[in-house]
DNA sequence: TTGTAGGCGTTATCAG
DNA sequence: CTGATAACGCCTACAA
């Protein structure tokens, strides 16, 4: 494989020359440059990026840290991501963190390592010690469906989708709501998720008690959804709607609940969260959220502090909406 | 942020002392050891990897190439590389090809750069100057779902596959069976897909007939199933069970056949492919395939060839299983 | 406009 | 066992 000096040398000029037609290729007479691009291409030189990243002492590498890659929310902010990295030189890593083992061994400050110029979080809540040494090292990172005092990010506005879904249920003759719903963080401090807060003002503006018994967390899969379905059914027979906190965590609440002999929506109004594409084919009611555009502002608000405009400890809110069907149809008029 | 230099000048000691203990720690004392990495604790040090990676040329860095990282199918794929790489070092870099123009972005020899020390292709097949290129840099490559006669690769039986569900839905008296398939290649030439010539085989193992008419291939998505079913329907009314290429497309077929008045399974079966985890709560029958066994055994196949292990270019073969469910239920006894 | 020298942070070689 | 010293491939002044 060739290098600089290689095309320096068999275009007869200095390395300095060939690296200014590499980046920009100012100052340099059109005829050496295409002399030099010339040879570059009989030699099939490519230009080593780990010696650029050294010595420009920066990778074109992001990280993005996601939970579990698995569920398509994530899978579409990464989408999402990638839109925005498109036009870029950007190179993406992904890390997943699916264990507690995997949490300490990315954001542990132990022999964790030098590169990215950026780190993305998603559902995450990274730990202080981590967050101070990305601020020591001057690494700009943004949170993905999280906050954090002194990072950026963006994130739903779960308060105002929480306010149209239990309008929409109470106007449909519901008045025992239940919430089930995954974790913020899966594996951070266990504490009422931005949906279930969401949750409770939306109840208490509309009047309806709050019974902690009708909120459970439960596993961001659609066996946690039934599982969750089936204890609360056993604790609160009486309930006559449940939103779940994702459209797939819904899917296994209706299936509990079926299982049981109940009908949806008829005994049981469902509801589901993020609108991903089988939810349509199942007739589930969910409430729409744009995760491709969150990873795309996300992403781009990272480039932003990368190039230096760096934005404040921000929080973008996305506008998410509720979309009717099936499992949750119209009150009839 | 501190280097290796100024670890060693702290500790008193040379930098190849520092770098030894980094690496393995062999031939140095304890006494020293335990100096300099006190040192490095305090410094709070961290190696540097573009710095290593030059140095070692080699990156610890596999790259993964996917047409469309939205689908379950890749989602599981790249799940089981995870699980492959969790042990080890590597970082894992995505390339999404979604559009022709990325396709070149990737695999043109144009700007092509250097790094990554191996990857891995899903479903995507590779032009000769690219499979050349890496040949010649010496860069490893495994195949996912799909073939080359110059690189190792892992797939599906999807002959072996074919001829259960042909067995399966012949059994329960359908006679005119038609196939809307996914590309195997969405980029590459079209040409028929694997699944396409299991089905043949199977049809003809079972003495039934051939027609072109009744083998669509559509896009990867539940929209390319409905209008490919609705395709069908107005070409070949008659038809009595459909087979898709994946289960998004059969979701979407099913959507179609039912939108048409028609009743799933009575008028018309349906046999999904991959058993997502929705297939289950939709009823779908499906082939359930091992995506994420297939993503780790590529991985595991691939870190074999950077040890030097390299393997020729043979191609494991993985079972798929079919699975019944409602849209296309065992024959009434 | 062009060439040269130094440096980026490590690893590896080779004397001591 | 340890310490210089030369790569690794490129970029960026600085000088010509």
């Amino acid at each position: 494989l060739s290098t600089i000096r290689d095309v320096a040398r068999e275009a007869g000029v200095g390395l300095g020359t060939v690296s200014r037609v590499l980046n920009g290729g100012a100052n340099v007479s059109d005829a050496t440059r295409n002399r030099i691009e010339e040879t570059m291409r009989r030699l099939d030189y490519r230009p080593n990026l780990v010696a650029r990243a050294l010595s420009r002492r920066q990778s074109d590498v992001l990280e993005v840290i996601v939970p579990l890659v698995t569920r398509e929310f994530y899978v579409e902010v990464l989408r999402g991501i990638e839109e925005a990295l498109a036009p870029t030189t950007y190179a993406l890593v992904i890390h997943t963190v699916e264990r507690a083992q995997d949490r300490k061994r990315i954001f542990g400050a132990e022999r964790e390592l030098t590169r990215r110029d950026g780190i993305l979080i998603a559902s995450l809540t990274p730990p202080e010690s981590f967050v101070d040494q990305l601020i020591e090292d001057g690494t700009p990172a943004v949170l993905i469906d999280g906050e954090h005092p002194r990072l950026p990010s963006v994130g739903v506005d779960h308060d105002d989708a929480l306010r149209q879904v239990v309008a929409h249920l109470t106007a449909s003759g519901r008045s025992r709501i239940a919430l089930i719903d995954r974790a913020d963080d899966p594996f951070g401090p266990a504490r009422a998720s931005a949906r279930q807060s969401g949750f409770r003002r939306a109840l208490d503006a509309a009047g309806m008690p709050i019974d902690p018994e009708l909120e459970l967390i439960a596993g961001y899969s659609a066996d946690g959804g039934r599982h969750a379905v089936e204890q609360l059914l056993d604790a609160r027979p009486a309930i006559d709607a449940v939103i779940a906190g994702s459209d797939i965590q819904a899917i296994g609440a209706i299936d509990g609940i079926r299982a049981r002999g109940l009908n949806v929506p008829d005994d049981i109004a469902a509801v589901g969260y993020n609108d991903i594409e089988v939810a349509r084919y199942l007739d589930l009611a969910t409430v729409q959220v744009p995760m491709r555009a969150m990873g795309r502002r996300a992403t781009e608000i990272l480039l932003a502090a990368i190039e230096g405009n760096a934005e404040p400890a921000s929080h973008a809110s996305f506008a998410a909406k509720l979309v009717v069907r099936g499992t949750a149809p119209a009150p009839k008029s």
